[in-house]
DNA sequence: CCTCGATATATCGTACCACGATAAAAGATA
DNA sequence: TATCTTTTATCGTGGTACGATATATCGAGG
């Protein structure tokens, strides 16, 4: 970093710039692939992941806990578990201990959902590793 | 595939559910970073990789090339090619050959604003590979 | 006990993004 | 010319996320 401009970064060439463009290619075909699992199983990519998040927690997790886990500001949950809720995949609970705190938790619906959609993604686990691998060295030895 | 249900999938056990989480969490992360990144650099996600399409493509664009490379629906690109005209980030040029196409160039604004944000993703690069390949790595041993 | 600041959830309005359905203009072809 | 296709655009709808704001509860200090 000894240029004169402390925070100016170094220029992109065209190399550069094209070995990002089909990183960020690859990128989009593995989530508009994953986007279509979850349609076909009658769910967003978005719920899914919630879903995930939920069924995977240790405990019961509660909307803040979501937010956390999916990088999401509180309410951007609270909007999510509203759909969920209403989609009937999952339920709210309310906190004994804590009255502030609302606990959710994934009805059979929801699981159903959550398992089939992740037997989907795991079966074409493969070939999104390979494109993601191939997309990452590519940028990574043109820089 | 010799199970009586042909279309069945595998079962999901508890701990390939969890690296899967993993692994859809440490994704998010990438995008949440990359989001704050052109958020910087007063873009949002699909307008820098709208851009870094429109320049990384050898020839001039046209509204439907740019939907088949971000994988969106014509009208999909024709609004998001409204908003990038209304930000003054790139211009709608007709096609003098084929009077029903629309071709896209990046102004001086779009190209800086491009370069200035490709530049700050490339240098955390580094990271975004060892996170991403950490997570697929764990997921495929767990299966 | 009571107030006060922090925490957790929820609501409201706004914006972005993407889609299906539909339309209009221009090219291609019979 | 008449028709079919391609390309772009418009309209209405829904999912997602945010900032600002509100409400309820918790916990700490007086």
């Amino acid at each position: 970093m000894s240029m004169k401009k402390g925070t100016k970064l170094k220029a992109v060439d065209k190399a550069q710039l094209g070995a990002f463009a089909r990183l960020r290619r690859s990128l989009r075909e593995v989530l508009a692939q994953s986007e279509e699992i979850c349609i076909a199983h009658e769910l967003t990519a978005q719920r899914f992941q919630a879903l995930l998040a939920i069924e995977t927690a240790g405990e019961p997790i509660s909307v803040g806990d979501l937010a956390s886990e999916l990088i999401l500001k509180h309410h951007s949950a609270v909007e999510l578990a509203d759909r969920l809720a209403q989609a009937k995949m999952i339920e709210r609970i309310a906190d004994k201990q804590d009255k502030r705190r609302v606990l959710l938790r994934l009805t059979p619906l929801g699981a159903q959902r959550l398992h089939g959609a992740a037997a989907a993604h795991l079966e074409s686990l493969e070939r999104l590793h390979e494109t993601l691998t191939a997309s990452l060295q590519s940028v990574k030895s043109s820089g």
